[in-house]
RNA sequence: GGGUCUGUAGCUCAGCUGGUUAGAGCGCUACGUUGACAUCGUAGAGGUCAGCAGUUCGAAUCUGCUCAGACCCACCA
């Protein structure tokens, strides 16, 4: 290629014409060939040829003028938009974010980052791009160090909060999540994660993060559910992940448990009631847990309740008089209130914790909707807040309110993803047991191990370093306090609990269902044994149950023989099960009052018998003429059930029956007298198990369904029939504890349990595990580094990473929490989109300090935009003006301000390299900042305007360039790649070796120097023109009389003609006469005349004020010094500095004042 | 109640283990478009380092207290 470019440009040279004309008689140029041609003649600076190969070719001449200046210049601006996604495919095809791909040394530092993974749930904030563009910085730079570099990106499924909002867009579309079933539901929720993953990644990838794609992990991944699994097995193999059932935290919205600290607190104002209890008067903000109370707990040594302890007391309540226990408990606060609570053991944490202690009963009576339960009377089925309300009126008809604080401060909690009041109940739930010490871990819990591993290290590792250090603190604090740790939750959307249930062998499991409605229920219409047909709605109600019934799997489907069963048993059968008939499940005989309406029968048979509940509702009908009696229709439930346990032994069997048989079947479920469970049937199917005892031939009801089960724990679904899976979903904590290691998995195979230690059997996870730094928000130190750190210490006896960094929020200019319904969020998209990716980043890195909070605004932002523009615009002058080459600089020629340059450059690389390694990004940022602009652009490329080693200084221009460019590139990577290219450097800027500051060390003089002499000088005079106004146009004569530093000043004077000064004809002796009407600047012991032009007074004002801040400088030292205890105590070299500012002050002083 | 942090120029913040005439950016004021850049240049004004006391030859920096603010944890019966 080198020849032919030599061969045509000497024909461009000689015979452009000739060009031309082959051009356009034969027209055999292809398109790029004369872009080629156009390029060389523009370097040459043949004009005809541009223009006639223009005409030629009908290029038109705006195109032509266009291409002019597009291969001469750059733009005057630089516009991010134009580059930024061309940069990123390019650096994303070169595959050099695969660390495999890098041309590393075999010795080559393994580092490694993984991406804290964003929730699956929306798009990108601010607080992303922070994490991003810290995690870029470190990942580039370590890359450019010839590091074997791995940034490794995933998302979260985030189950709670991905769940919610579908929950959200389904409600906004009018669909019910129940409605729309199970499998439908998580179709449309892994939709919605898709759609918000590719949503994500474009983002991450605007922001120019250079993380490996090719590795990207998901949290509910194929691979990650193998080590989710695994390391849940091996909890459950050692003890500590066990089934309880304990107070949780619920969200009756959301329908799940939360872990503690996803709770959270909202201060209220709220009334506190103080009510009459029996011998107490206490205070409570909920009354209507009073229902549920079983004890009152007071403080062991509090004298006035010391008595009572261990009594027993009725007390009245709004359901009669209930018996409670007093108890002595030390959590008891004596001073606040009456100093007595009350005891509410199933709906609150404390209350629990005390009932556990005085092993005191439970009484459950909020359901998981936040609903008074069927025990609360006529209260039940209100919310607890409408119960508050009506129970509150009904204490004051009965005067059990003593009285009422009306604004009392109180914290409610509430549920941190739909902020729902968080009701405490009872619940069978999954926990980590976090005290128990593991054989197989030296006997130590979790929670030592999790300690050590930031106090001391484990495992031979080295302690885990959080910045900023104070963290550190906090951590300790909260893993020391930490509770077992509940990790089941009852959402859809996650990993399912890999836990297996299966009924033992002679357990008989019944699905009770009842048929769909008729016309004649919708009238209230006694309907026995009278055939009618279910109608529309009965159908809907029938073909909702197809899922139940197929989740059920049963076996076979025993119907009662009226067609309004029959037909609604082979709808939910939906041809996939068998369908028979049993008489013993049919409808109750009505006799002669069979086809009336309700109302009427009493005044038919006023001798009937009927029944309502406590609280109101229909009454049910006992006794009349002709009608089967519910003792008789108990008598051949039962012996229906009793015969399908043996007959169907170790089967599963759907039962579709009517009302009144159904409510006979819950009395036997329940073990209840035939009344008790009149009316109790909830359409809603319910599963019971029964078991036929051999002894005694009984029909024994299974309602403890740990002892009719088998269950297993594992991996995959066991062999066998009939295991059914528990269908909670873990924690997603659980899952993204395990990310550091569980990432480096790149198939489910290599994640293994061996010796009751999980092994990843992996290249990846031999380098890269532990990985270096785990970067992220603050907020999330409990949730995620704690969670890391407990599973990775315990899963597979190491660290997860070593070092923590943590940074600050980002908030609005005001200081507040950025939040779509404040409507105050800064886009980062949009920011990207105005200011470009590298702006966006420097004003998240530069100006916050690690574990602080940053405030942000577009302003900022905009700040840094212009600096990506200066940077382009250096670039663009050296470019444009200056021989691009790259040659040995020869030392002699060098004048003062190169090697100032250069001994700038050396401290520079020094000093950036080791603020990055030190988390110090702001610091690196505002250096490489301050020399570009005022060092590098402001004065030393002012001088290269002027000086004349044009040589020395095209090669130190470049070279200064370049290496100024790799030190920028992991903070602003696409303008400083951008420039690369159009420096026509090869290869990509991104994998360019990190400059090495050898080079400038050894240069001779570029330390000490005295350059910064000159620029004192140079500011001095251009400052005494600006004080004397005078015009920057207007040229003046000059002296100096410069003393010692004669040959300095005589060596630089052009620069101090030149750079700003407005001097015209400059004089440089040793020392002379004072001349006359000139203004007197001294400064660096020299002293310098500017001629005319000089405002007297004004020149007279500033010396004046000069030797006044002088003057009282030198008092200051001069006192130090005097001071003995000074001279004596203070280090030596200080007091050297102290007497050597003094003495030049004092020089200075005499010269001003000699005037 | 327990804990952590912050208070430095009008604004946003640097200032590491005590030694600077206390810095930067933005903003402000004045002047300026000579070919890299007005997304720019030159120059300037602006601070009792929250307050008080102590340690020290010396404190923005270390200690204690006070005031103001932020956050985290626990509890609020």
């Amino acid at each position: 290629m080198n020849r032919h470019t030599h061969r045509l440009s000497r024909v461009i040279h000689e015979k452009p014409f000739c060009i031309c004309q082959a051009a356009s008689v034969l027209s055999i140029f292809h398109n790029d060939i004369i872009a080629y041609v156009l390029n060389l003649s523009i370097v040459l600076g043949q004009f005809s040829v541009i223009f006639n190969l223009a005409y030629f070719k009908n290029f038109g001449y705006n195109e032509i003028i266009f291409k002019f200046f597009m291969l001469k210049e750059l733009p005057k601006i630089y516009n991010p938009k134009d580059v930024e996604d061309s940069i990123y495919k390019k650096w994303e095809e070169s595959g050099f974010f695969n660390p495999d791909n890098l041309d590393t040394k075999k010795d080559a530092k393994n580092y490694c980052i993984s991406m804290p993974p964003p929730n699956v749930t929306g798009v990108l904030h601010m607080g992303h791009s922070a994490m991003l563009a810290i995690e870029d910085i470190l990942t580039r730079h370590h890359r450019m160090k010839g590091d074997r570099t791995l940034w490794l990106p995933g998302t979260d499924h985030a189950a709670i909060a991905t769940q919610t909002k579908v929950e959200k867009i389904l409600k906004e579309e009018g669909i019910n999540r129940h409605e729309l079933g199970r499998e439908k539901f998580l179709e449309r929720v892994k939709k919605f994660a898709q759609e918000s993953h590719d949503t994500i990644e474009g983002q991450i990838k605007k922001m120019g993060s250079s993380c490996d794609w090719s590795r990207e992990a998901y949290t509910l991944d194929e691979t990650r559910t193998k080590a989710v699994r695994s390391v849940f097995k091996m909890m459950y193999d050692d003890g500590l992940i066990y089934r309880g059932d304990r107070v949780v935290n619920w969200c009756p919205r959301c329908h799940s448990t939360l872990a503690d600290d996803e709770v959270e607190y909202k201060e209220q104002k709220t009334k506190l009631y103080w009510i009459k209890y029996g011998p107490f008067v206490l205070a409570t903000t909920r009354p209507e847990t009073k229902l549920g109370d079983t004890a009152v707990a007071v403080h062991p040594s509090d004298k006035r309740y010391k008595d009572m302890i261990g009594k027993k007391y009725n007390i009245p309540g709004v359901l009669g008089d209930f018996e409670i226990t007093v108890v002595g408990d030390r959590s008891v606060d004596s001073e606040f209130g009456s100093g007595a609570i009350k005891v509410t053991p199933a709906h609150s944490m404390v209350d629990s914790e005390i009932a556990e202690r005085h092993n005191l009963p439970a009484r459950k009576i909020i359901n998981e909707d936040g609903k008074m339960m069927d025990n609360c009377g006529k209260y039940a089925g209100m919310t607890t807040k409408e119960a508050r309300k009506e129970i509150v009126k009904d204490m004051e008809k009965m005067n059990l309110i003593d009285r009422v604080d009306e604004k009392y401060d109180n914290k409610l909690s509430i549920c941190y993803r739909c902020d729902t009041p968080i009701e405490p109940l009872p619940s069978l739930q999954w926990f980590i047991d976090v005290n128990k010490k593991i054989p197989s871990r030296d006997n130590k819990t979790i929670k030592e191990l999790s300690v050590e591993a930031v106090k001391s290290g484990v495992f031979g590792r080295e302690k885990i370093n959080i910045y900023p250090e104070r963290f550190e603190k906090n951590y300790f604090h909260w893993m020391n306090d930490l509770k077992d740790w509940c990790i089941s939750r009852q959402i859809l959307f996650g990993h399912q609990i890999p836990v297996w249930y299966k009924d033992k062998e002679d357990i008989t499991s019944v699905l009770f269902l009842r048929h769909g409605q008729t016309d004649w229920n919708v009238k209230s219409i006694m309907q026995g044994r009278k055939e009618t047909d279910i109608n529309e709605t009965g159908r809907k109600q029938s073909e909702e149950k197809i899922d139940i019934v197929k989740e059920f799997n049963p076996d076979i489907i025993i119907s009662s023989p009226l067609r309004r069963t029959l037909d609604s048993a082979k709808i939910v059968a939906n041809d996939e099960f068998k369908v028979v008939t049993d008489e013993r499940i049919i409808e109750r005989s009505y006799g002669e009052i069979e086809g009336l309406h309700v109302s009427e029968i009493q005044k038919k048979f006023p001798e009937a018998e009927s029944f309502t509940r406590e609280g109101g509702g229909t009454p049910y009908l006992i006794k009349a003429p002709g009608v089967e009696t519910y003792r008789q229709v108990f008598d051949r439930i039962e012996d229906f059930l009793k015969d399908i346990a043996k007959k169907y032994k170790g089967k599963r069997v759907v039962v579709m029956s009517h009302t009144d048989p159904l409510d006979m079947s819950e009395a036997i479920i329940e073990g209840l007298p035939w009344k008790d469970a009149i009316g109790s049937w909830h359409d809603n199917g319910r599963i019971a198990k029964f078991l036929i005892k051999n002894e005694k031939d009984e029909l024994v009801c299974g309602k403890d369904f740990n002892n009719s089960q088998n269950i297993y724990v594992g991996i995959d679904k066991p062999k066998g029939k009939r295991w059914v899976q528990d269908t909670d979903t873990l924690d997603t904590w659980f899952s993204s504890g395990l990310w550091t290691f569980s990432t480096l998995a790149s198939s489910p195979e290599q994640i293994k349990i061996e010796n009751g230690k999980l092994v990843i059997d992996s290249d990846d996870f031999r380098n890269f595990h532990p990985t270096n730094v785990l970067e992220t928000g603050y907020d999330i130190l409990f949730f995620w580094i704690a969670r890391m750190i407990i599973m990775t210490t315990y899963a597979i006896e190491d660290i997860p990473f070593q070092d923590v960094y943590l940074h600050g929020l980002v908030l609005d200019e005001k200081g507040k929490k950025m939040s779509k319904s404040k409507g105050n969020t800064i886009d980062p998209l949009e920011m990207i989109e105005k200011y470009g990716t590298d702006a966006t980043r420097l004003s998240l890195v530069i100006g916050s300090t690690p574990g602080n909070d940053t405030k942000l605004s577009e302003e900022k932002i905009a700040g840094y935009r212009n600096f990506t523009n200066k940077l382009w615009n250096i670039s663009r002058f050296i470019i444009g003006s200056r021989e691009l080459k790259e040659e040995k600089l020869d030392d002699k020629n060098l004048t003062l301000a190169d090697k100032w340059i250069l001994g700038k450059m050396k401290n520079l690389i020094e000093d950036i390299d080791k603020d990055i390694e030190e988390y110090k990004f702001s610091q690196a940022g505002e250096k490489l900042r301050e020399f570009t602009w005022n060092d590098f652009a402001d004065w030393y490329l002012e001088t290269s305007k002027f000086e004349e080693n044009k040589q020395e200084k095209d090669i130190i221009l470049v070279m200064i360039l370049k290496d100024l460019l790799k030190l920028w590139h992991p903070f602003i990577p696409f303008v400083t790649e951008e420039i690369w290219g159009q420096m026509n450097n090869g290869d990509l800027l991104m994998i360019e070796k990190w400059p090495d500051n050898s080079f400038y060390k050894d240069i001779e003089g570029s330390s000490d120097n005295e350059f910064e002499k000159v620029i004192d000088i140079i500011s001095a005079i251009r400052n005494a023109r600006a004080e004397n106004k005078i015009e920057p146009a207007k040229k003046v004569e000059a002296i100096i009389y410069a003393g010692k530093n004669l040959d300095l000043i005589k060596s630089q004077k052009i620069l101090i003609k030149s750079l700003k000064t407005g001097i015209e004809n400059l004089e440089i002796k040793k020392s002379g006469k004072i001349p006359e009407q000139a203004i007197k600047i001294v400064e660096n012991g020299a002293e310098i005349y500017l001629i005319g032009a000089i405002d007297k007074e004004k020149e007279k004002k500033r010396t004046m004020k000069e030797i006044e801040n002088l003057e009282k400088y030198i008092k200051g030292i001069e006192n130090k010094l005097k001071n003995k205890v000074f001279a004596e105590r203070a280090p030596k070299a200080v007091v050297k500095t102290e007497k050597d500012n003094l003495k030049n002050s004092e020089e200075k002083l005499k010269e001003l004042k000699n005037i």
